[in-house]
DNA sequence: ATTTTTATGTTATAATGTAACATCGATTAT
DNA sequence: ATAATCGATGTTACATTATAACATAAAAAT
């Protein structure tokens, strides 16, 4: 029996995940004409660290831990805002975290599944949450701009291992 | 054509808003065996002092201006803390902000859409979001505690006055 | 009346995020 | 090539949001 797996198994190759994640990078920031610095591309890479979100603060002390460097908050709320734009980040704002995405989305159809338990995100894309927030907003005549869908509670593997 | 309007309308009376909300409260507490104290019940008041989501800190000023009290931000955090609780108030992740509601809901049938105009903030309370949710968490195994549902966009009546 | 629980007061501090201005480095124009 | 320009990063300082820990007061239960 198949299952339907959107959160990462426990033992994948995450070194591919980061790769991929690189790659795909690479490619969005060159169709839009931007710079993946030595930086940004770094704070990336370190997002990617794991599935799940990570704090900026976090962040920052990976940089200094790994790299030694001792940088400023507003460097890496820089490059995350950047990434951010790019799509190729994610803020999810209950956790204020942030989490790499290789989903070529706009800022309507993606929503987020988080695991209370053990920390992972997961992130949908579809239009079927979309539809249903739309039909309603434009029964009030409401124009969306961005959907902010954050579900959280207990993953299949963390509920197997209780 | 019968407006689908969700948004408060310009001109309502509010007072009654206010007067409902507190109503409700003390029903709530009641059947919930909690007590709604003075300082509660203030801070409820004054979250529905409009529609929009408001900040801890802003209703830390406004009991400093109003009642002249000079409390600690820990004080109205409690009382939101309690307030939410009873689903007296939601908490809108992406604002660090708070607003009241009379909705009966669980924490996975509503769900807000805030303009960016004018930053009122409608709630709304049905199943059908939750329904395409679930779906999806159901496939891959994932058990839902709550969701977090916030449509940022404009107003049917910002768009008008633009 | 006494005990126990619950709410509030108080102090200090943690965690997250941004403003403003200086400097550096890459690209562009001359 | 050189200067001018623009975008990225460095740096300092601070704003905003939230919580920990312990003391006191008020209410409810015994």
């Amino acid at each position: 029996m198949k299952t339907h797996s959107i959160f990462p198994p426990a033992h994948h190759n995450h070194k591919d995940c980061i790769n991929n994640a690189l790659k795909h990078a690479e490619k969005v920031c060159k169709l839009h004409g931007v710079r993946l610095t030595a930086q940004r591309r770094r704070v990336l890479e370190l997002v990617w660290g794991s599935h799940r979100p990570i704090g900026a603060y976090e962040l920052l002390e990976l940089l200094h831990e790994h790299d030694g460097k001792r940088l400023a908050p507003m460097t890496v709320y820089r490059a995350l805002d950047f990434l951010i734009e790019q799509g190729l980040v994610h803020r999810l704002a209950r956790l204020n975290a942030y989490i790499g995405s290789t989903a070529s989305n706009n800022d309507q159809n993606s929503y987020f599944f988080v695991c209370d338990d053990c920390g992972q995100a997961a992130e949908v894309v579809d239009d079927d949450v979309k539809k249903v927030i739309s039909e309603k907003a434009s029964l009030m005549g409401f124009i969306i701009k961005l959907n902010t869908v954050e579900v959280s509670g207990r993953c299949s593997q963390c509920q197997d291992s209780a």
